[in-house]
DNA sequence: GAATTTTATTAAACCAGTTTAATGATATGG
DNA sequence: CCATATCATTAAACTGGTTTAATAAAATTC
């Protein structure tokens, strides 16, 4: 857990015994290529750190793949729109590889978060930096074209291209894998 | 001060004293039309309520206006990327109309979070607010047609439509007011 | 390692937006 | 109340995507 650990003292200070208290809480769960943690209609009770691997997050619309996000390495994750309002699943949370995450009950977590202002601090951080990502992805889907967007991912999260087929980073960026196939084409012959 | 008291107690319970300890420190800002609350440059150093108004948050690029929301009654806002990054800002927080809003200083309300546990509890379910609005956004963004988005805002804040001018809303949709102007045409049609 | 399935590319026709420019309508200020 | 500026619409040419379908390449399975 010295990952998991590091990760919520890079948000702020927590005192070992509150940390150990809600660290307590967690359990390791194995997640196999094609396995999924959450499926639309299911409730969202856990809060996950994924530690090695990847999940991607995504709806079946019209029967039709459309991914919001992938979690890599090292990052806090859930279904977080049901989660926190406690709402049927609209979406998969599903492994794009073999994969260990943390899980913890949402009830362990309020729990942690009334024991300690430290621990409902760190809460609050984390929402903070959820938020900072949303936002600035909303700022590029708005005013930034698909090559821009592609040309951004290919240098902020240059792994991804190598872990996942191409079809899903194109539905990530909202694109069809023919599009990204053709913006492909017309940057290498620039 | 009545509407940000009980807005602040939507979120969670807080008592009296500790909410009344963080609304002291609250001003009232009288905004005109077409003043600014935050130019790009400048660092944010307030977080706002608003009470009365509109505020548009926006960026200009390659001289167009981009805007990024719509801020009206009973909202808490500010260029939220910058003022918890601490980086100045690239963005303008403007009046639309005659505002009025509440300030309080950065630090005050980290004095506030820190006093008390219940505000830093409020600071969080605000923060996940934030979130939601933010993430639900991403969502639209990424799925669906101008056309279902122009007719989704219609629906869920009419009162935009009275208040503001059309391009700007066109801005806000990711579109040309050219571009918007067609799909209403397109919409009365049918 | 051959057969099968999955994924990526290409081509052609198409479509929902853009850009530019002109015109029409509405607000605003002197 | 007129003059001016601002805002909305329309048209025409254009563009960067989509859709459909065929083909090629790569990965998986037996």
């Amino acid at each position: 857990m010295e990952n998991l650990r590091n990760k919520v003292l890079s948000y702020t200070r927590v005192s070992t015994e509150n940390l150990d208290w809600m660290l307590q809480f967690y359990k390791k769960i194995h997640v196999k290529k094609g396995d999924t943690l959450i499926k639309p209609g299911q409730s969202v009770q856990y809060f996950y750190y994924l530690e090695v691997g990847c999940i991607y997050y995504y709806k079946m619309e019209e029967g039709e793949v459309k991914v919001l996000e992938f979690y890599t390495e090292d990052i806090f994750f859930t279904d977080l729109l049901a989660y926190v309002q406690e709402t049927p699943s609209s979406s998969f949370l599903e492994a794009t590889e073999d994969t260990v995450v943390y899980a913890i009950k949402k009830t362990d977590v309020e729990r942690s978060f009334t024991m300690s202002h430290q621990l409902e601090r760190f809460g609050r951080l984390s929402m903070q930096e959820a938020f900072i990502k949303s936002f600035t992805r909303v700022e590029r889907l708005n005013n930034r074209s698909y090559e821009e967007r592609y040309l951004r991912l290919l240098a902020k999260r240059p792994g991804l291209f190598q872990r996942l087929p191409q079809y899903l980073i194109a539905s990530y960026l909202g694109i069809t894998p023919v599009g990204l196939s053709k913006i492909r084409k017309r940057l290498v012959k620039n």
